[in-house]
Parts: structure tokens; C-alpha cells; sequence
DNA sequence: TGTAAGGTTAGCTTATGGTTAACTCTTTGT
DNA sequence: ACAAAGAGTTAACCATAAGCTAACCTTACA
């Protein structure tokens, strides 16, 4: 299994485009969300933070233009691409889109592999940030190694269940934030996998048991957090 | 927002790896100081009080281990961050590393890239306020963290539960400002739950209990504002 | 291809949080 | 000063999220 891919949101009004594009794009292995205009798109990119997103300029209810112009006043999504989607030689958007912050602009009609690899590109530009998640962490009386998939805790070597790990991973990328049960699913999960309402639940008892109670703390009606024991 | 850049004291035996990572630390603006060994390390970093220091475990002299246990006791360098340099997989060290009051490690080979942003991402570790002021919205003796869904009350941590987290949140969002029964209903509920004419008020109570009564104030026939406590 | 470990589910229990109802107190307008 | 309406106070009650367990699939690998 590969690391986590990045999350893209493709807004487009027409949902032929956004089957076949997010069809290709899913294929890559991409976790990929959609919206049909500016105004849910904003709403899922706030929720979903995601590193790419792919803004039709012609829409209903609110225009690419202007859900650019907000989405990059956004503080969570600073480090999110946001790249135009716009048919061929309307050379006003263009203009227009790299006035409203965008990074990049592809044509429409696109082929799916020429599409596909311009996201690779765009994507990699900052790569290095995902390179960095993959390595050695500390917290305390715990080691968390990503590159060989292990941890350490209170010097013992410990190997855990991928699921286990890559959850583990999660709650500490951010001690004592709150991750919120959906966040949890998106990425430790995958956002289309549909699992029942107690998994979660499991297997951070299975971290309780392994780790002990006091560090996996319940935000009842909101999530999980981990925090570092005293 | 440029603050002058950061000191890194750079330790290695080989005068190359001195050489190329040094050179590509200093293009990111650092300022770099370099030492072959554990003995010139300590001497070096008790002079400049270095950000952060990259450490080879594997010196002649004095080792990493040893000099990082050396400069973990003294109290100049409390601020500083020291990580390891290490080959890959050589697991004792890091274990060893750790111990020996670590912050983190870093693998070799490294690719520069890779290495620029773990020493960015080590050195933002310092500036932790940065990262509060996202979430966190501070009035007063009141802080609010939304991230981690607790507030802090007078210098004590509180969990509150969701409706009342959720209602203190909005009724701040603004100070002074009165919100309606409806908009509270709006947001904190939902705009097509149906609860009874009581439930806000109870809410309302339960916040007073806990952070006192003056701050929630009633206007009656509209609704409730938070006021700063003077 | 059999087996063991990992992952998921279902069904039940428990604890907490949220709501309600009944009653009282306060404010405000006449 | 009095009525009426809105707001405050309780405690009981109800709903829901999370905990737990065991059984049951799935996958990886020998």
C-alpha cells in the first residue's frame, strides 16, 4: 500500500466532467472531491483542506473567479494549488484567474492522461512538505518511525497493525488537536470507503491497550485527540 | 514579516557533507556555523547559542551522543533543538539519540530539498504562538481553542461539552454584540431543529455556572450577548 | 491453499449530554 | 401596582455517542 495520496477538489457545473475527470483522477489513486459551483466548492474545501483544486471558471451560483478570490483569503488553504479549468482561448479568464490568485490554468477539452500528469506536476511543487511527514517523529516516551513503519515506546519496539499505525500517525501529527471521526475516515480510511459507525472506536481501543488509556482522549459528539501523558 | 534567520551549528566529521549541506542551508539564509567533532561542537554552540543543531552520531573525538548529552545540560542551549545525522537504520543510535535528549533525526543520504524543509519544520516547532493564533481567539482571561475544543478559563483548561462550546463560541465571536434567540438556534442548533423555548436558556445557565454570571448578559425580548469582564 | 493476523461488524452496555416540563422570578408597560 | 410575558432554575427524563466484546470476514503470506 502507498502513502496517503494528495486530496483534490474538482468543481465543475457539469457532472459529465466531473465523472470522467474524477473517474482518471481516482485511478491515480487520489482522493478526490467534487462540487457543482464556487459556493459548495468554498464549503468543501474549508472541511477538506485539500492540496489541489481544479475550478471550473464558467458556473452558476458562484463563478470560479470569485470562489478563487475567497478561497485564497483562507488561511487553512495557504498551502492548497488552485489551478483554472477553462475551454480553450478565453484568454479573459485566464487573465482574470491568475488576478484571483490562481496557480495554474488547464484547457478544456484536456486527455485524461495529459491531465493526469499535469496534477502530478502541480502536485509535486510541494512534495517536499509530504516528504516530511514521513519521517521520525517524538512525543515524549513515544518514537514514531514512518520509514520503517514501527514505533517506539518507552524504548520498547512495537510494531502495529497498519491501521493502528496510520492512526496513531493521524492523532499525533497534531497533539491535542481534536480529529474529528470524518477526518479520521478521510485519511486513515480513504474518503469513499464506508465502514460502520464503531470501527474508529476499535481500533483506538486497540491503542489503549497497547499505549494505555490516559493518552487517546474522547471530545464526545466531535472526536479524538491525543495528547502527551504527564 | 522577514526576522533575521535562524543559526544552525552544523556537526560532522566529513568535511564534505559539512561542505554541501552547509551550502545548501546557507541559500535558504541561515546562518551556518560548522564543527568536526563533539569537543569543537560544544564550544561552538556555547559561543553562538545556536536554533538548531544538526549532529553526526559517528565522530571521532567525542561522539553525537556524548556531546548531546554534554549540551542538554547546559542551560543556554535550553531553547535549542538538536537532531541527530544519522544513517539509515541504525537503530541503536536513534534509540541512543533520543535518550540522550534528542529532539529528532534526520537520515542519511538526504536529499537537500528534503533536509531544507525538515530544518524549516524543526525550527517553526520554536515559534509555537504562530500556530495558536490560527485557531485559538483569546478575550481576556477567556481563551478558546476551537482545535482542541477546550477553552481556558483564568489560566484553568476547561472541557466544555458541544451545545455549550458551541454557543460560547458564537456568542464570542462577536463581544457585545446581541444575538438573537433565532440566530442562536441557526447556528449552535441547526435551522430546522425544533427545541423547546427553555433549552437556550439552560445552556445560557450552565455557561454562567462556569464562567460567571456577568459576562453572559440577557436583553430581554431579543436575546444574549457576551460582554469583556472588566 | 491453509492459516494466522488484521480489520470490520453487530449488538449490547454505559455514560454523558441535551431537552423538557413545571414552577418561580424579573422586567416592563400601562 | 399589577398583569403579562420573558427569562431563570431545577431535576427528571430521554437521546445519542462511545465503549466493549465476540464473532465473522479478508488479506497476506508461507
Amino acid at each position: 500500500m502507498k502513502e496517503s495520496k494528495a486530496k483534490i477538489l474538482l468543481v465543475d457545473d457539469e457532472p459529465d466532467i466531473l465523472e470522467i475527470v474524477s473517474y482518471n483522477l481516482k485511478n491515480e489513486g487520489y482522493q478526490v472531491y467534487t462540487a457543482e459551483n464556487g459556493e459548495e466548492a468554498i464549503k468543501k474545501a474549508k472541511k477538506k483542506k485539500p492540496d489541489l483544486i481544479i475550478l471550473d471558471v464558467m458556473m452558476p451560483v458562484m463563478d470560479g473567479i470569485e470562489a478563487c478570490e475567497k478561497m485564497r483569503k483562507m488561511p487553512e488553504l495557504d498551502k492548497t494549488i488552485i489551478t483554472f479549468f477553462t475551454a480553450r482561448s478565453e484568454d479573459y479568464s485566464m487573465i482574470a484567474g491568475f488576478d484571483a490568485g490562481a496557480d495554474d490554468y488547464i484547457t478544456k477539452p484536456v486527455k485524461p492522461r495529459v491531465l493526469v500528469s499535469k496534477v502530478k506536476s502541480l502536485l509535486r511543487r510541494n512534495s517536499t512538505d509530504k516528504e516530511l511527514e514521513d519521517t521520525t517523529k517524538k512525543l515524549g516516551d513515544l518514537i514514531i518511525d514512518r520509514d520503517q513503519y514501527k514505533i517506539f515506546f518507552k524504548k520498547e519496539e512495537l510494531i502495529l497493525p497498519r491501521k493502528e499505525f496510520e492512526l496513531l500517525s493521524l492523532l499525533t501529527t497534531q497533539p491535542g488537536k481534536v480529529y474529528t471521526r470524518e477526518e479520521i475516515l478521510d485519511v486513515v480510511w480513504g474518503n469513499d470507503v464506508v465502514v460502520g459507525g464503531r470501527t474508529i472506536d476499535v481500533h483506538i481501543r486497540k491503542l489503549r491497550e497497547k499505549l494505555g488509556d490516559k493518552r487517546f482522549k474522547t471530545v464526545k459528539g466531535v472526536g479524538y485527540k491525543y495528547v502527551q501523558s504527564k
